[in-house]
DNA sequence: TTAGGGTTAG
């Protein structure tokens, strides 16, 4: 198959719709002018006039004949309009006229085609003796058609037994059977069947079989496509059929391409072309010829078709540009005759954009007081929807709706469910629906794993990573992103270097997200160079790629390096994104670029089009204030065109505290106080403001006001991982098993560093005590114990590295690197803002923090 | 009347 260069501006030459192709039924001439009357509604396609009139004559009493009925069925099913195919046969069974085999196998193809298998199985099996070799060959079609592939294998026996010759419409729907994995060598033997017979010279349809066969039951589009070559005779179907799997199995591109061939040969395209190709170009994104395609939609009549329509909503839905949903809404407005699909387009459309939960939720509510059912796929969506919007009671209702109907065990219900509770934080909820869930699959593991490596449980997530494992499922790269940003966020290298040989082992170590998830979990658990280095291996490196070692130089205060490689992303024509410029702001707030970092927030917007938002002001006031210019960051806070939130008053008030400036810090903190009064980090805050300037009394209202309003204050607490475990330690923390040995360690350090010239901090003792209990409590510091218990447990050779929830203390800072220099070791600190590298007695921040 | 279509969770 060769790929022709995208159209995205060509004009195709469409032929002008051909009326003469639509069916045409014979009028008969008949006695009731009411059934005149109807014939011509069925013979002009104005099926729901055709309706009025027979439930007219119906109240009349004067039914039409059978071959009328048979007529009107028939046109149902050719305009695929199974809601009044369903009407009709409701009068035809009141009417009591004796059916015959053609109508009975009209009514066993609409209840086929509608999905209601239960029903045409009913049909044909009162048919008795009356069934003949379309009966079955509708059966086995049906059966086939809703994925019972064996049962309708069954019946193609069963027929065989009954002395019944497969005809070529037989052959192809017991191929189109085969379209399963499991049955693949019975395909075989029927596809050889078909060579030998020369069905497949003389017949179109048998060559559609074999097409599914080879695409859904093996994947093999390379031999599908040989058998759509080879085909003697090709029609409209046929090329549809092949445009169709092209788009459904990942190829687009191709799809597109071929639907081009199909105009230009002149096959003229109705609605499951339009259908197909709208879908593929969904799929790419390509706007310009989706909108082409629904002009031509419009010439041929079919906006009004529900399936045309869900494409074209899912089109407009994935592409439009500037974010607006309405010209999918207005596709949606205007089909008429809503089904759950439509409905599930438009709703599933809504919840992609993001942004339109409500909207979503209203639909969903919309389509219940229609009494339309909804399916699985509209309870996947509309329980993101209340994810979204963290509505978990109406989640719950949802889901309660969903059991109701039977689909609370449907893989994308149940793993829908599973996320709601995740994303919520719900973890024990999410753990209960994951366990009751019969059949899980690669989602229901890869949702579950997320949510324990989000709540920082790796143990569990990696338990559930085995299980996938020992199933055989095959962990993808999804699975690896999860676990190595859980290990990312403990700061477990020796998890994430586990991590790493097993995406080896599976063959994903050339995945992109898998390399960006490497890239990051190697940055944030502080070895920067391992994470270059799969950088460097990459082979096609995207926005995120860059981002990721740009944010990991920042942290780790290399920002040389990280402006280097953001003049690189840019000569390599990659597009910057918001999340780049954090970084890149970063990295100059992280070593006090001033200018850098002016010359790039002017630029983000005016260059690269991105609009500077909340962060990047945040970034700019760390900028300015940690380089001492408070007053002229409280200039840039007032000049921004909205007002500042609580992040860009935090990061001013730290800046305050680093300055030791009260006046503007108490200005900050009522600041935040006023947007988020119930974090206790402002007070906090402020409290060490207080502490650091000897304002005790401050201090103690302070602690008073957070003790009235129940705020708790988040734990200072700092961890290192010793051969795959994690040991974390609190302020004075004397519960670890080699407590004793920890503090003899941290004994003997003092001693050897006030020897090098180290003197206490005292003003990091935020407690109103006397000078050698203040020595005390700073020796009794989360980080000096973790560093303390690194050396005792750990090879010379090998860097330290210790993780803390929260900003690192400056006296832990100054003791840190006198140890670097004492113990010849080299100790790397990740706190709540930025990378420590501590070597022989110098940091890698330069006092910058 | 028997070949082709639409919406899906991490």
């Amino acid at each position: 198959m060769q790929s022709l260069p995208l159209p995205t501006t060509l004009k195709i030459p469409f032929p002008s719709p051909n009326p003469s192709s639509s069916l045409q039924f014979p009028s008969f001439t008949n006695p009731n002018p009411l059934t005149d009357r109807l014939i011509q509604e069925i013979n002009n396609g104005r099926l729901h006039k055709a309706i009025s009139t027979l439930e007219h004559m119906v109240h009349q009493g004067s039914h039409p004949d059978l071959q009328t009925y048979s007529l009107f069925l028939k046109k149902c099913i050719r305009t695929r309009s199974f809601d009044l195919g369903t009407l009709v046969h409701e009068k035809l069974t009141r009417s009591n006229l004796q059916l015959d085999s053609v109508t009975l196998n009209s009514l066993i193809s609409l209840y086929s085609k509608c999905g209601q298998w239960e029903k045409a199985t009913s049909i044909f099996q009162r048919m008795g003796s009356s069934r003949d070799l379309i009966s079955w060959s509708a059966m086995v079609s049906c059966f086939a058609n809703n994925n019972m592939g064996f049962r309708a294998l069954l019946t193609f026996v069963d027929m065989i037994e009954n002395g019944y010759y497969p005809n070529e419409y037989c052959f192809a729907a017991a191929t189109r059977a085969c379209s399963s994995a499991e049955f693949v060598s019975v395909g075989d033997s029927i596809f050889g069947f078909v060579i030998k017979t020369g069905y497949f010279e003389s017949d179109v349809c048998v060559g559609c079989g074999l097409i599914d066969m080879f695409v859904k039951g093996r994947g093999d589009l390379v031999s599908a496509f040989k058998v759509f070559e080879k085909m003697p005779e090709r029609n409209a179907v046929t090329w549809t059929l092949m445009i169709t799997r092209l788009m459904q199995f990942g190829c687009a591109g191709e799809a597109i391409d071929l639907f081009l061939d199909m105009i230009l040969s002149g096959y003229e395209p109705d609605r499951f072309t339009l259908s197909g190709v709208i879908s593929a170009c969904a799929n790419m994104e390509l706007l310009l010829l989706g909108q082409q395609l629904h002009s031509q939609a419009i010439k041929h009549g079919l906006t009004l078709d529900r399936c045309v329509g869900c494409c074209l909503i899912n089109m407009y839905a994935k592409c439009s540009v500037d974010g607006s949903m309405c010209p999918a809404r207005k596709v949606f407005d205007q089909i008429l005759d809503h089904n759950v699909f439509s409905w599930t387009a438009m709703i599933t459309g809504y919840v992609q954009k993001g942004g339109y939960d409500e909207e979503a939720l209203d639909l969903f509510r919309g389509m219940i007081s229609t009494h339309v059912i909804p399916n699985h796929f509209t309870f996947s969506s509309t329980l993101k929807a209340c994810a979204n919007l963290a509505a978990l009671r109406i989640g719950e209702q949802v889901f309660t709706h969903a059991v109701k109907l039977g689909f609370s065990s449907v893989n994308c219900v149940a793993n829908s469910l599973i996320s709601m509770y995740a994303r919520s934080g719900r973890i024990d909820d999410a753990r209960k629906a994951f366990d009751i869930l019969f059949e899980k699959n690669l989602i229901s593991y890869n949702t579950v794993i997320d949510a324990y490596a989000t709540n920082l449980n790796s143990e569990e997530a990696f338990v559930l990573f085995n299980e996938i494992e020992d199933q055989g499922m095959g962990a993808s790269a999804f699975t690896f992103a999860s676990l190595l940003s859980g290990a990312a966020s403990i700061g477990t290298i020796g998890k994430g270097e586990q991590i790493h040989a097993r995406v080896i082992k599976s063959g994903l170590k050339l995945n992109q997200s898998v390399c960006n998830a490497l890239i990051s979990m190697y940055s944030r658990c502080g070895n920067i160079e391992s994470a270059f280095q799969v950088f460097e291996d990459m082979e096609h490196r995207n926005v995120i790629s860059w981002t990721s070692i740009i944010t990991g130089f920042a942290k780790h205060g290399f920002a040389t390096q990280a402006l280097e490689l953001f003049h690189k992303m840019l000569q390599e024509g990659i597009r910057p994104n918001e999340v780049t410029y954090i970084a890149v702001l970063s990295a100059c707030s992280h070593v006090g670029l001033v200018n850098e970092g002016w010359k790039q927030f002017k630029s983000m917007y005016t260059e690269h089009g991105v609009i500077p938002r909340m962060e990047h002001y945040a970034c700019m006031v760390d900028i300015l204030g940690r380089s001492g210019s408070l007053s002229e960051a409280i200039q840039f806070i007032n000049s921004m065109p909205y007002k500042a939130d609580a992040l860009v008053w935090r990061t001013f008030l730290g800046a305050c505290r680093v300055h030791g400036n009260v006046e503007l810090g108490k200005h900050a903190a009522k600041m935040i106080i006023e947007q988020e009064p119930h974090d206790p980090a402002a007070y906090i805050l402020l409290s060490n403001l207080y502490a650091s300037t000897s304002q005790w009394d401050e201090v103690s209202n302070i602690r008073k006001a957070m003790k009235e309003k129940n705020l708790i204050k988040e734990a200072g607490c700092s961890w290192v991982e010793v051969e795959n475990k994690v040991h974390k330690f609190y302020v004075g923390d004397t519960s670890h098993p080699k407590a004793e040995e920890i503090y003899d360690e941290l004994q003997n350090l003092s001693l050897n560093i006030k020897k090098l010239g180290y003197v206490p901090n005292l003003d990091f003792v935020l407690h109103d005590v006397d000078e050698e209990q203040k020595e005390k409590l700073l020796f009794q510091h989360s980080e000096k114990i973790a560093v303390a218990f690194g050396l005792i447990s750990t090879s010379k050779m090998k860097p330290i590295r210790v993780f803390k929830n929260l900003r690192i203390c400056g006296d832990c800072h100054s003791a840190i690197k006198y140890i670097s220099m004492a113990t010849g070791r080299e100790i790397i600190v990740r706190d709540a803002n930025r990378f420590h590298h501590i070597k022989d007695g110098r940091c890698s921040c330069n006092e910058y923090w």
